[in-house]
Order: structure tokens, then sequence, then C-alpha cells
DNA sequence: GCGGCAGTTCCAACATATGCAACGGAGGGG
DNA sequence: CCCCTCCGTTGCATATGTTGGAACTGCCGC
């Protein structure tokens, strides 16, 4: 592994919680600052860092890359178009969660019209057992690729409705494979609840899933039960954009 | 300026375009594979690359990261809200453009409800002399900053109605700071056109600008016009916010 | 005007990144 | 079925690029 482009990696991990002078990039790395000096100018110079009043944070030329990076994924074209019209609808927040390789990532979010804003973020890698779109992801999984998940697994508990235990997390799997659709009943922020649908691709594989989450004090989960009809059409339609056609075909 | 990160955030740019490689990433570098090899496994640990198929591409912490440091751009969380409720009431594409030292970026965009997506990009430059929020800033702008931007401007060609003379530009910025508002009639991209209006701070001072974009076909500029006072009055709110009390302050 | 602090420049020392050579595995053609 | 090729991977000796010291500058506060 690379020392030097670990430290350059390094920094800009200091450049995500805030902006950073040279003085403590050099503490942090535990190197002289001539030595950090020379990393962040060449992050600079590529646009991976900027200055701004006496510190430096991420550059443009990073943010650009990272949401056309975002872009590429293949659930996102397709899907973006349906979620805007979703997102205007009810005027709540959407997610788009895609299933890559071993994860489940956020790979669109679609602001509702109240002032606050989901703590998620695009790029963010979602909290299985305590999502929505987690939950809709793992329940419509093939056997195989869920217990693969299922091992990797840890139940941090985050509030008191959170799944903790492994056995009961099966349970509710399965109940949510049943039913077509999955629930967040504050499960990761007190104060939010959230629907959701998975969504699937020509070979009737789930690769993703789509939420639509609201704070509870402004729509309880009754409430967006109610919108349950128009989010599976929603899955739907994006489902057969993707050219799924109702069967499972392996 | 280290030769190792400038090769690693090579590498990057490479993955904006498409999935890469190895022997793609090291013919690229113009070095040997093994050293490659190193540089993104050093990226792939850090989460700024992630295999896909046989070749890699950009990974999700550096999605991440970006994500976050756009939401801390100081317009970003105030302006935000009134971008979406300006979005979800004509259905169009609303961007906001920031100043930022000397230049001016996308730093948020709400999409429309038609099929297509604008091209633009959070994080992206904008183009001054051929977008509507750019004449917008530009327009406003005081006298010294103004002329600084304009001593760095070249005037690219990109449609027919694009303003390619320096003489004419300043024409068109006058005319603009007169009526308070800026348009943009297909001179980035031929069928799509815009109005704009700036954004000011506590100071008077102008830091940004918000934009209604349509496809001409969709809404010609005579249509985009009629929603001046609604884009007017989101700015205003959103200049409120910052502080703005409807005088110059300097 | 002086002391202290933060960033910057230059350079010699050496740690570190580099390319080579050799290996392994996958895929395609004979 | 085997061989050959192509691509990624590993280990290692070499020298190149990175490192930190020391010395310089500019700025701020006292």
């Amino acid at each position: 592994m690379s020392q030097t482009v670990e430290r350059a990696l390094r920094i800009i991990e200091l450049f995500a919680e805030r902006p950073r002078s040279l003085g403590e990039i050099a503490d942090d790395l535990g190197v002289h600052k001539s030595t950090a000096l020379r990393l962040v100018q060449t992050l600079e110079r590529g646009g991976f860092a900027r200055p701004v009043d006496g510190r430096y944070t991420i550059g443009f030329r990073m943010v650009a890359i990272a949401q056309h990076a975002v872009e590429q994924l293949d659930l996102h074209p397709v899907a973006h178009p349906h979620l805007v019209r979703l997102g205007d609808r009810y005027g709540h927040t959407v997610h788009l969660a895609q299933l890559v390789d071993d994860e489940i990532v956020y790979v669109a979010k679609v602001d509702g019209r109240g002032a606050l804003r989901m703590r998620s973020r695009v790029g963010q890698p979602v909290d299985p057992h305590t999502s929505g779109v987690g939950k809709a992801i793992l329940a419509h999984l093939d056997e195989p690729a869920r217990e693969r998940f299922l091992a990797r697994l840890t139940y941090p508990r985050h509030t008191d409705t959170s799944i903790t235990d492994p056995a009961e997390f099966r349970a509710e799997l399965a109940r949510i494979a049943e039913r077509g659709w999955a629930e967040d009943d504050g499960e990761f922020e007190d104060f939010v609840s959230c629907v959701a649908v998975p969504v699937r691709d020509a070979r009737g594989r789930v690769v993703g899933a789509v939420s639509i989450t609201a704070l509870r004090a402004l729509a309880p989960l009754e409430r967006l039960r109610e919108h349950l009809p128009e989010l599976t059409g929603t899955c739907a339609a994006i489902s057969r954009d993707l050219g799924w056609t109702g069967e499972h075909r392996s």
C-alpha cells in the first residue's frame, strides 16, 4: 500500500469534517509541515482541495467527479424521473438504495418539502437492519446472498424500536417477503419512519429499493402506508424500465 | 508536488469517465502494472475505488465525502428548501450557483419533472458568459470583482446565440444589472433556456444566483419570464435568510 | 519594534515507490 | 485436450521521489 497516497486520502477524510489548517493536517498525519504542504498542494492542483480563508477543504473537481460517478450507477438514470414524480406527489423525502456487490448504498435522494432534511446521504452505505430500503432488499434477496449478508451483520441499537436480535430480524424479513414491502418504525432515528418497496431487474432479481420517508410527527407510519399503492406502482415502473416482465427468471 | 499522489488523482480522473482495467490504468499513467496495482489498492482500501467485474471505478466513500462537502457550502443549506419549493411549483429544473473565491460553481440542483435531465452537475464550474446564473452574478458583482472575472474570460461559442464579443457581453451585463435578472436564450445548449436572479448576503453582496431552466420546446423564454415574480420572491427569501435587509452595506 | 506563530523554501538522507522477473489463473484457438 | 496468450498478482533489488530539518518570510498581537 502506498504510504503517500494513504496520507493524501487521510487528508481528504479530514476535510470531510471541516476545513483544516496546514498545521492541523501535519499534526494529524504525524508528519512534518513541509510534507503536509506538498501533499495538500498536489491535491489542490488536482482540484481535490481548495483554500478557504487560511484553511483547506474539499475541492470542486472532486465533487463533480463524485456526482458523475453516482449518475453512472445503473439504477440511477432509470429511476430518477420516477423518484422525482413520487417525491412531488406527497412532498415527502424519497430514497433509492442500490445493491452494489456486497453492500447497499443510497444512490439517489429527493428531498421533501419540509424544512428539515434527512441525514442520509447519497454514497452512504445503508444500515440494513434499521432501514426500510435495507430490509426490503434483504427480504427479497435470494437465499445464498441473504445469508452472506446476515452473516456479516451486527445489530447495533439506534433507538428502542431497533431490532437487535438476529432471530427476530429473520422473522421480520420473512414477514416483509410475504407482503412485499418493508417499513421502518423509528428504528434508526426516533422521529422518522418510512415504507419501502424493492425494485427488480430484467431477471427478476432484487437490485434496489425505493422508500418514502417522513417525520413521524408529520406523517405517522399509518399515513405512509396509505402511499404504498403509489410507491409500489413507482417501483413496478422502474422495474419495467429495467426490463422486468413480472416473472422471476434466474 | 507529489508524483505518487498526482498519479492517484489521475487514476480517479480516469474512473470519472468509465470503469478501467488495471492494464488501462498502467498504460495511461505510463507506469508498470505493479505500480498501478499498488495505487489502486490503496485507493480501494480508502473507499475511493471499488472493483466492478474486473475493472475499477469510483468508490462510495469518495461519493459520500463529496456530498457532505457540498452540503457544507454556506449557501446550500439555507437555499435548499426554497429551491425544492420552487422546483415543485413549476416542475422545471432549478439551479443554484454560488460564487466561491474566483469561480462560480453549481452547488444545488433540483431536477424538473420531465424525463430529460440537464447536463449540469453539482460541483461543476459554471460557464459565466453563457449561463443565466453566471450572468446574473457577474452583472450584480461589485466593479473590481467583476473586472477581475472579465479579465480572465474567454468567450467560446457554444451555440449561435452565444455572446462571443467582450463589448457586447458588457452591454448585456449592464442591461441585466438594470432590470435585476438575467436570461439564457439557448446560449449554452441550443434547446434550453433559463431565467436567473441573484442572491445577496447580509452585507448586500451578491453571493450566488438561482435559475429556472427548461427545454425551449417545453417552455420558451417568454413563458419562463412569467415565472420571474416567483423566482425573485424565492431569491429574496433566501437572501433574507442570509440576513439581507434590502440594503447594500459594504 | 519585537516575539511568536503559521506557512513556505531548499536540500541532503534515506525510506519508499518503482519496475523487473517470475508466477498463477482464465480464456481461446489449434 | 493442451498450449499459448493475456491479465492480474507477488517478491525483491534498485534508485527515485519523499521526507523532515533548518532557515526564511510574513503576519498578528503586544
